[in-house]
DNA sequence: CTGAAAGCGCTTACAG
DNA sequence: CTGAAAGCGCTTACAG
């Protein structure tokens, strides 16, 4: 066990103050070139790292960053989303050198008062909200703590809280008009949990395309992202009257559920039913045929929200971007074996 | 943005020094009952959270454990295994109100860096490692730094660090056994990374129990546990001469391709072929057939890897274990609809 | 049982 | 340009 140096030790060997060290560290005037140069020496020498508790009580920053994740874990494993999600945060935090701290949390309750103890602990900087809910509670909880933090989704846009979002509603309409061009005109929707922003967004979406489309039918059913419920609503659907000829789902999860559902039975995909998921994850070329989705790169949008969050931390204007409510770009179709042209 | 209280704000509030405030609040001998009474309602009061920065510099503890991930985000994302391990790590982290600081590495070098940067800066009080290799190189580093760990794997069994481990022998042959019940003779595995030290246990416990089974054919081709692997590797395996029966996966990711790829070939399963997996997360009750394999509570298994790191930090003995090599419950076949009688 | 003081390892005004 | 000192918010021996 060595022992690890303070700038005490290096001021001793290098025979100045601990001031001078430290303007030395942190490249501030105050001391001499030849001087700093000694010192940054030393403490290369050493093996000299800040301890972060005594750096972060004198500059009253945690450098850290704090992400909240709610669902249950069985949930949060299969999902492919929060592990490219916080991928990508992490990639550009620890590129800042902040880190990144996870708690997972089982209520609503439970999550704010995390936030509200991070804050009080000063444990971290600033923090990343997930799954953005209709009339969001926390992001009054935590514009009222002055917790500087990022809302991943959106947009909410009522200026409380910086926020980066993609539009939803373009790719709702890419995706039917794509499906209608193939002949398809009854469309059934396994959509998320009906209280997620995103989902209220994809819900309007749809209908109004759907609409516009003239298609014979639209049906959207509610769940809540697992197989189990992807499974089910699918065998529900495809066993009614007049089944539809194209499912969405807003999940891949779902839609490989419910392709599993087909086989069962016997529905040929795509000769007699297409399918098409939302979010692109490796798991949609995992089955054959492959998923046709919806694509967006959430590693890189994961780095945007953290990026974000660290310009609201530094006090800076955030690079390239007017206001706090920032548009990401947004999902595109990738057509793969899933879809084909609608059955007679 | 509230101000937050210090102990020297309760002290001025209660009358008496921050001393017999910070007794009170840690519940030690000093103060009278009277005393600690007023000054926990006061700190209630007020809100009062400890800062955790000047905690830490005090008391020379982080509070925190620290896990780094190698692999590539996007493998990262698609494998259920590290997001429930995680939940499992945290749940447990929390209750003993320790917090997880996460990184993701690209580098076997990155992440000893992290290591040493993480001890240096006095960041975290311990870590989990994961992926534990043959010769890993880490446990000497992290054991040379004096840095509680626990290896979430094993057995390495040199006694440098503490670990936690599973049998996997055993089920080797619980598969091989099965599939032999069921006439299958020509067995094949599409393995994990030749380097990680679990791959070569189980290519070790899978060839003894071919042996002695006396199998036709049993050949172990190694991967890395991506989907397109899994699926390249079975479509070789499924379309050489005398192609096996039956395939076994060491994960559910590849087991998911493999059995994309059977559906391709138009191989039915499980008539013309079974396949098992190794992990059991809802992937694997996703698909049609649903598919049989090595179930483990990978949850319960990352709580008891805290729980031992836990009791490491705290110099206590881990709690009901002898040694520092502790034995987790080892994964047991569960056969579902992937595995059948093989074709005469 | 209680108070005043020193210390953890940094940063940062403030004098020389 | 440099040094001595105070301060961040806790904990903990040490006197009374």
């Amino acid at each position: 066990m060595t022992r690890r140096p303070t700038i005490a030790d290096i001021a001793r060997a290098a025979g100045v103050s601990k001031g001078a060290v430290s303007y030395a560290l942190n490249g501030r005037p105050g001391v001499s070139a030849a001087t700093r140069e000694r010192i940054l020496a030393i403490a290369a020498d050493m093996g000299f790292v800040p301890n972060r508790a005594a750096r972060s009580l004198s500059v009253s920053s945690a450098q850290t960053v704090g992400i909240a994740l709610r669902r249950p874990a069985r949930t949060l494993g299969i999902e492919p989303f929060f592990m490219e999600l916080i991928s990508g945060m992490e990639a550009t935090l620890s590129a800042g050198s902040f880190g990144l701290t996870l708690q997972i949390v089982d209520s609503p309750e439970e999550e704010l008062d995390v936030y509200r103890r991070w804050w009080a602990e000063r444990r971290v900087d600033g923090v990343l909200l997930c799954d953005i809910h209709v009339d969001d509670n926390r992001l009054d909880v935590i514009a009222g703590l002055g917790l500087p933090a990022v809302a991943v989704g959106g947009p909410v846009e009522d200026g409380k809280l910086a926020e980066v979002w993609h539009d939803d509603i373009e790719p709702c309409r890419e995706v039917l008009e794509y499906l209608y061009a193939l002949g398809h005109r009854r469309v059934a929707r396994v959509a998320g949990l009906p209280h997620l922003l995103h989902t209220t967004i994809r819900d309007a979406g749809f209908e109004s395309a759907a609409r516009e489309l003239g298609l014979d039918s639209f049906t959207g059913i509610h769940a809540d992202y697992t197989g189990e419920q992807g499974a089910r609503i699918t065998r529900r659907l495809l066993t009614a009257p007049a089944r539809p000829t194209a499912i969405v789902y807003d999940n891949d999860v779902m839609a490989v559920a419910g392709l599993g559902v087909a086989h069962e039975l016997g529905l040929e995909v795509p000769e007699r039913l297409s399918i098409v998921a939302w979010d692109d994850s490796p798991l949609c070329r995992l089955t054959h045929p492959t998923l046709t989705s919806l694509t967006r790169d959430i590693t890189a949008y994961g780095s945007k929200c953290a990026e974000v969050l660290l310009s609201l931390i530094r006090d800076e204007p955030v690079a390239g971007e007017g206001s706090r409510s920032i548009q990401f770009t947004q999902a595109v179709l990738s057509p793969r074996g899933s879809t084909g042209t609608a059955p007679e």
